[in-house]
DNA sequence: GACCCGTGGCT
DNA sequence: TAGCCAAGGGT
């Protein structure tokens, strides 16, 4: 096993001092015939060796005096800390994240914490991130870790990448930002910032390609401590500058590289659909979800059904926003065996709704 | 590749 | 206001 960071060890991904400054090495692609005609048809001509070396620099200049003081970024942060902060953040904004990372740190600070505890307890305690299938894939993810790895999460990225919720783009950040390995981290910050400043596109492709993976490795810096940085950079120059709908082009460290910039900002090739919401059965299941995990008893069925001509008072405040949705009872029907079916949800000898455990 | 899965802030 | 969007993963 490597050895992982301890406590009071720099930290590679935030640390200034880390930062091999300006003596970063850039070595051309593979000049490959056919990965070069593939990287021509998804991007502009490969960006020239200078230029990135230029974007290296100022893009590492710029998130070294403006990185967000994150607790999972701290000097004595551990890689259960790091991993759990990468699962809450999948779809979910950093503001809404924070209250609930510091909870389930206190909670849970081990995997075998939350490896011993239900999964109904870590359901619960999701609260209202959003999507709670996560926090069942964590639960798992904590499990496998005690029973394959001794209770401590893996540095491997292989390793990583078979545990329940853990996706090509959680093991690369978990091992570049816990571990400091050399891994090619691919975000949908990082592949907008790409598009643009690369590529000179407004968007990236809906789906993550080849190439676009092939032009990520290749933009690596060439010291593996400066590439742990620049992954870290980028993201977060996604994150608060090169943003999806109004980016900050007047504050942007590389305007003068942009290659979107240069070719006028272009509009969009497609337009991206819109995550239909009303009336949905994700809506429908996100209410029955937090009727099960205000309440502090059972749930009769027919609350969940029926929650317009259910007197039930277990949970006021959820079943107010449950029956304000007016879903009709069979689509309340399909919900409700779905979320047993996803274990979200199972039902008591009686018939009645709990969260698991 | 398309689609499914929550939630709330922002414009 | 209604829609857009956020450090994705699984099927």
């Amino acid at each position: 096993m490597r050895p992982r960071l301890l406590k009071g060890e720099p930290n590679p991904g935030t640390d200034p001092a880390h930062y091999s400054g300006h003596v970063m090495n850039f070595s051309n692609p593979p000049a490959a015939p056919s990965e070069q005609a593939d990287a021509a048809a998804d991007h502009a001509p490969w960006p020239d060796p200078d230029t990135v070396r230029t974007m290296h620099r100022h893009i590492i200049d710029w998130f070294t005096w403006n990185a967000r003081d994150l607790p999972w970024r701290a000097p004595d942060r551990t890689p259960w800390q790091v991993m759990v902060s990468e699962f809450m953040l999948q779809q979910t904004p950093v503001v809404r994240v924070l209250p609930q990372w510091k909870r389930w740190m206190q909670l849970w600070p081990e995997p075998s914490d939350l490896a011993s505890a239900t999964t109904g307890d870590a359901v619960r305690e999701w609260g209202r991130l959003g999507y709670p299938r996560r926090a069942l894939r964590l639960h798992a993810a904590a499990v496998a870790i005690v029973e394959r790895h001794g209770g401590e999460v893996p540095s491997d990225y292989d390793e990583l990448l078979a545990l329940p919720g853990v996706g090509s783009y959680t093991a690369a950040a978990v091992s570049v930002f816990a571990f400091g390995d050399r891994q090619t981290v691919i975000d949908t910050n990082i592949r907008r910032v790409q598009a643009r400043a690369i590529s000179g596109k407004a968007l990236p492709s809906k789906g993550l390609t080849a190439a676009e993976t092939r032009l990520a490795e290749s933009l690596m810096p060439d010291d593996d401590a400066t590439a742990v940085r620049w992954n870290i950079a980028v993201m977060e120059l996604g994150a608060l500058v090169c943003t999806a709908k109004s980016p900050r082009c007047d504050i942007c460290p590389v305007l003068d590289q942009c290659a979107w910039v240069a070719a006028g900002r272009p509009e969009p090739e497609y337009v991206p659909r819109g995550q239909a919401w009303k009336g949905t059965d994700r809506q429908a299941r996100g209410a029955m979800m937090a009727v099960l995990r205000e309440a502090t008893e059972p749930v009769p069925p027919e609350a969940l059904l029926s929650p317009e001509r259910t007197a039930w008072k277990g949970a006021p405040h959820a079943m107010e926003q449950l029956r304000a949705i007016g879903a009709p009872g069979d689509q309340l029907e399909r919900c409700l065996e779905g979320l047993v079916r996803d274990a979200l949800a199972s039902r008591d000898p009686e018939g009645r709704v709990t969260l698991p455990g």
